[in-house]
Formats: C-alpha cells, structure tokens, sequence
RNA sequence: GGAGAGAUACCGAAGUGGUCAUAACGGAACGGUCUUGAAAACCGUCGUACGGCAACGUACCGUGGGUUCGAAUCCCACUCUCUCCGCCA
C-alpha cells in the first residue's frame, strides 16, 4: 500500500511513477482524493457529534440524582444518534472504496529502474561461461526420463498436467540441491522456518497477491467463506505475514527467514510450448529467503541477497547471469527486482531460477508490520525483501543438461555429493 | 464430531448498564534515589490508530451486527483459544 501522504502532496508524481509500470492509475488517484477529501470531512463531522454526546452522557446520572427532568436531553440524544449513525453509515461506504482503489495501487517502482516491460530488461552481471557440447546434448525431458530421475507420465496420471513426480536419484537429486540451499543460508545466519502451506486470506492481502491476484492461486474450499484458505504461491506469502499486526523493537531487526516448501500455482494460460517437462508446473519446490529490516538497511539486504543467489548457483558451476527488472516486469507489490537466470541448452535464453526483491515498506503497510526506533521511541514501518534461494524447477533440467556426458550420464556437482552418499555420476 | 470454559494493554488480571478505560491490582520492562557494585526497598515512566497547525477530539475490551439517551457489561451471529471425550499420523 502506498503513503497516503504521497499521493495527497503529489498525485501526479505518483501517477508518473506508476506508468513506467505500465499502470495507468490516474483515474483510481483522482478517486482516491476525493475519497481521502471527505473522509477526513465525515470524521470531523461525526467526532464532534460524537463529543457531544458523550458529554451529555455523562451529565446524565447527575441530573437524576438532582431529580431533574431528562426528556429534553433525551430527546437531543436521539437526534445525535440518528446523525451520528447516517454519517457513519456514509463514511463507512467512502472507506470501503477508498481501501479498494488503496490495495489495489501497485508498489512505485525505484527511480533507476526502466520504464517498460520485459524489452527492457537489462542484463548486469555475466558468470562463467557458456556450456560447450562436444556431442550431440540431450534435452532434459529425454535425460530425466532415460536415467529415471521424473515420471513424467505418471505425475499426469495421478494429478494432470503440470505436475512430475521426481523418483529414485531424481528425488534424491532433488533433495540435495534443497538441502545445499538450506544448509548455506543456516550458516549465513537464516532463520530456517517451515511453515503452514495453507494460508489464511489476510497473508494474500499483506504479500500483495490479494485482491488482485485471488485467480492465480489454488483455493481450498469450506462452506463457510471466513475460513477460505489457499495453497500458497510462494513462502513469501507465509514469512511475510509472521510478523504482521506487530511492532518490533529496532535491535530485532534485521530478521532473516528462510523457508523450505512446495509452492502451487495456476499458472493460468501461461503454457507456452517450449517449456517442457517441469520448466513450468503447477507445483515446484522452492528456498525462499525473507529479510525484513529499517528503511535504511533495505539496500544493503537487497544486494546481499542477490549475492547470496549468486553465491549459490555459482557453486552448482552455472553459467548464468544477474538481470535488473524493467518497472513492469517488477510484480506489483515490488519497488525493485533482479532475477537470476541460467542457461538451459535445449532452451532459447535463459530460464530465472531466482528473483530477488524489494518491497521496502508496501507490505509493511499492507500488513502493519513496524518497529520502535530506540532514540526517538517513534514507530516506522519497516522494509520486507525477498528472494528464492532457489527454485529447483529449472536448476535441475540445467544441472542434467549441462553436466550430461557423451554416454547420457550425468555429472554431479561437487557440492551435491555429501548429500548423495559420495555418488560422483548419475548413470 | 460431542460436552464445557474462555478472549480486556507486554504478561497475568479486576470490572457484569452511567459517577472504574489510559483502564484498578500484580508482574515484566525502562528511568531515578540509595549502594563500592548488585540485589532489595522506595519514587517515577510504561497503548495504538485516525482527525486537527495546535489546544484537543474520536475510536479500539476477539470480529461483525442489534437493544439503549448511554454497552466491556444485555441480545444475536461468527472467529479463535483452552479442558475433557471420540477419531487419528
């Protein structure tokens, strides 16, 4: 959620900043002031009602006692309560559009970023050099399929399309990148958290992905909507809202969360032909890391957490690159983002394997999430950043791809092995 | 799933229609006095949001409605927590 104070004292400012995301709210700002405007007019208006009232209140078990007559005070009252109740009713309908269009603004995008979407992306960082095949490469569906690693067939069976069922090595191959991931971020100091993959409504709203995005998530069905709850896009979703509705002491912060778990998606209309096998699905596995620190501390954790997606797939041997996001292909609640994508050989480009954000204080906002600065003793919101510390959905087709041999084995990285029981090669 | 109890501030807890909601009382935390230092004792501080330049005002007793001149208190619905029973990894 934006400030507010911002879009009051420069609307336009904000309508600007709001088209590099390829957002046109100049409509929704025009609205939101004029909401804003009598908002503040209907409180004044009520509260003095109210005042009055609650004077009158308490005069009157004074005047009973004296035995003085009450009906023409009481009649007064009757006037208040019937304004005071027309102006609420008023001014909860003004509030109730006003948090609408509010929620519904996406996060400013940085000032360095590019307008525009993904044309505009723009590559920072190279590492390592590309694969070089001496043979003809296999793709990873063949590789994965020859050496048993997914069942793709079977995933359908059991669930339709979009979902894999890893076995055997392939599992195992699975579980020792997550556990390289985790391991490392524990001893950078993270948090590790598993959490709920159900979550409640309010966990949408404060990420961001709600109400905008209620379509793109699973829903689990109850008759009773209070207790709607969803399978979880992203542990974003959950680290996020741990410390929503809370005021932090200043010396708490930063925190550092990571956590392990399935993420589900719709992934509604995105299929495109060329990403095969487990590029795309329905449900993938993913390291997420969460920082929330002071506003000013948020550029730092940002770099640091790229630099700990770097750190990791460089140590999986990757030829990858670091790319800043355009504006709009940021997502909505996020004022910045670079992804992290590496090369998959049978695939054009290259495929994120992480994306790394800051939201600085949208979801704070959102979900009122503060902390207590210690000298001044005021309360600020603080800033949320968050980063996959990886997805494994594409770290594993460019692992079997570009550590594949001449013979369709496959070479398993030196920093998997501990976790594979010593096992060099996958044959 | 059945039966019962409960939800008040950082924690515990009193308040059961107005003169007890900034909210008693106890604890924690913070500041001070005393002390070589600490403990103890004593004194003091110890909400959030919104509106307002400010003075100040308003809201908030799980959530949402209702009754009333007036609701933490009475009524209705919902959510959550705890205890016991049943089922269960």
């Amino acid at each position: 959620m934006l400030d507010i104070r911002l879009i009051r004292d420069n609307p336009e400012r904000v309508k600007e900043r709001l088209l590099y995301k390829e957002v046109d709210a100049g409509d929704a700002i025009d609205r939101i002031l004029e909401l804003d405007a009598s908002r503040r007019a209907l409180i004044a208006e009520t509260e003095t009602l109210k005042a009055e009232q609650n004077k009158v209140t308490k005069q009157i078990p004074a005047m009973k006692k004296a035995g003085e007559d009450t009906a023409s005070v009481f009649v007064r009252m009757n006037e208040l309560k019937e304004e005071i109740k027309s102006i609420d009713t008023r001014l909860k309908d003004v509030e109730n559009e006003y948090t609408t269009l509010m929620l519904g603004l996406p996060n400013l995008p940085d000032e360095d970023l590019k307008p525009g979407g993904k044309e505009n992306n723009e590559p920072i960082r190279y590492f390592g050099e590309p694969h070089k095949f001496d043979f003809e490469p296999k793709n990873h569906v063949d590789l994965c399929t020859s050496l048993g690693l997914i069942d793709y067939q079977r995933g359908v069976k059991l669930s339709g399309n979009g979902f894999w069922i890893y076995r055997g090595m392939g599992a195992r191959l699975e579980w020792a990148l997550l556990n390289y991931f985790i391991d490392t971020h524990i001893a950078d100091g993270y948090e590790l958290m598993l959490v709920p993959h159900m979550l409640g409504y309010e966990c949408g709203l404060t990420a961001g992905q709600f109400p905008k995005f209620e379509q793109d998530v699973y829903w689990l069905q109850t008759a009773e909507d209070a207790q709607r709850r969803f399978m979880l896009p992203t542990a974003e979703t959950a680290l996020v809202s741990v410390h929503r509705d809370e005021i932090m002491a200043e010396s708490d912060l930063p925190k550092k969360y990571i956590s392990y778990t399935p993420c589900f998606r719709r992934e509604a209309g995105s299929y495109r032909s060329d990403e095969r096998g487990m590029v795309r699905g329905h449900q993938f596995n993913k390291v997420e890391m969460v920082q929330y620190t002071r506003p000013e501390d948020s550029d730092a954790a940002f770099e640091e957490l790229v630099a700990k997606a770097e750190r990791l797939v460089s140590g999986l041997g990757f030829h990858f690159r670091t790319v800043k996001l355009a504006a709009a292909d940021c997502s909505a609640s996020m004022a910045r983002t670079y992804d992290i994508e590496i090369q998959i050989p049978s695939m054009d480009g290259y495929k994120e394997v992480s994306s790394v954000s800051n939201a600085r204080d949208y979801q704070a906002r959102r979900g009122s999430i503060r902390f207590r600065r210690e000298d001044t003793g005021k309360i600020e919101y603080v800033h949320t950043l968050n980063g996959s510390g990886l997805a494994t959905s594409r770290v594993l087709p460019a692992l079997v791809e570009q550590n594949q041999q001449a013979d369709g084995s496959v070479v398993v990285p030196e920093v998997l092995r501990k976790y594979l029981g010593g096992i060099e090669v996958i044959k």
